[in-house]
DNA sequence: ATTTTCAAAATTTTCGAGATTTTGCTGTAA
DNA sequence: TTACAGCAAAATCTCGAAAATTTTGAAAAT
């Protein structure tokens, strides 16, 4: 089981970089051999996977990588928004120095990273580096928060949402403005001024939505 | 397949009402004499309700129903505030008459239901009914918000939700004021006042929550 | 040329047995 | 009495192959 899990998770990372198409099928013999386990238990693990939402199943026709979808990388936005709003409020009231000195220390990391990327010409080696800043960044932007529950959530959400984004957009995210985008969210946050926060994470993850249809309630709330 | 997912709605079913007990050990092969089937099949149903968070997995140690915790109940609570409250606002806006008449038909047969059960002694045999409409009142609530995604994260929220709240507090829902609140959440709803929805769908779910520190962000926002 | 039929091939699902790990009991020593 | 091995029983995990289902492809019919 120990191995199971790691296969899970070579698995979920294969499925939210860029290792596979959409649409491909992933057959567990297939993949039983590339671990050195049985069918079964790849079995079990694509259950799981199908479950986070990150590999489809259909009855008697096996698993899928999920389709490259527009409205659903929008939904995807959009519940990143309500999530992350909420728990990076409140991490704010909540999450005291040690908080805001995590923080600090990812954004660091990140920015840090960016920079480079941006300096040379071929990042292909620092790209896996970078999306786990990314994901680190975000995931402590709302670690305080206080709720197990709503962590999960987004953790879920996310991976869907970096999936779907990888297919969309191979030129990924670290260009153009996004290095003052998460400034700018520290700076919000470390300042404890909530709505400000709250536009501020609004309008760093709806850069994607360039053009859509506001279907988002807070988003009129948003100013 | 066929036969598998029947098991697992009625597993799901199981969890959800009072089967079980809390912390009860759900064996595969005890399962596998009960319906029929194979032990694995039933493996990997588990693990599907694990996904789920209604069911608990340990690496060699099986699986379990979740312990009753007072603090997950806040959590799952503040999680259906947030999702409800957002997708009853974007049905409002995008509902249109068609789902003001399914949400009013739900409501009906809701507040049907809990007068039959209020005037017997005995509801016993009503409960399983009443179980469903409250879900579906809750579900076309947000039916129309446009959003697959929100819609299915609300729905595990709330299979967990009514896990936890079951074992709980076993003189469930229907008592107290519990239709007044729907009646008035359907006014809100129909009236298109987004703000008022938004507050009544806060004070119907957080009814469970007397006492308790408000951390949920929104609630502040909610007068 | 298009559709239908049917059997072979490929894929998915189910299953039970063997391997591994945990659990519970018993006896021994401090 | 308590603590700790050692051992037996029980439970879990892994696996490969049999059974069921779908897909493929070629021949026959329209």
């Amino acid at each position: 089981m120990e191995s199971e899990n790691k296969i899970y998770r070579e698995l979920k990372k294969r499925l939210t970089t860029d290792t596979y198409n959409h649409g491909q099928k992933l057959r567990a013999e297939v993949l039983r051999d590339e671990f050195g386990c049985s069918a079964s238990t790849v079995r079990e693990i694509l259950f799981r996977l199908a479950s986070d939402g990150l590999v489809n199943f259909q009855d008697q026709r096996g698993f899928r990588v999920p389709d490259l979808s527009p409205t659903k990388l929008i939904e995807l936005t959009h519940m990143r928004i309500l999530l992350e709003s909420e728990g990076a409020v409140l991490s704010i009231r909540q999450g005291g120095v040690g908080w805001e000195a995590s923080l600090t220390a990812a954004h660091h990391k990140l920015s840090h990273l960016e920079k480079r990327i941006h300096a040379r010409e071929d990042p292909t080696d620092l790209v896996d580096l970078w999306f786990t800043s990314e994901k680190e960044f975000h995931q402590t932007l709302i670690s305080a928060c206080g709720s197990t529950t709503l962590k999960h959530m987004h953790s879920l959400i996310y991976a869907q949402f970096r999936q779907q984004l990888m297919k969309a957009d191979r030129r990924f995210d670290f260009i153009s403005n996004n290095i003052k985008q998460h400034s700018d969210i520290l700076e919000a946050a470390l300042a404890a001024d909530e709505a400000l926060t709250r536009k501020r994470v609004h309008d760093h993850l709806a850069r994607h939505l360039t053009g859509q249809t506001a279907t988002l309630a807070s988003e009129s709330d948003a100013k």
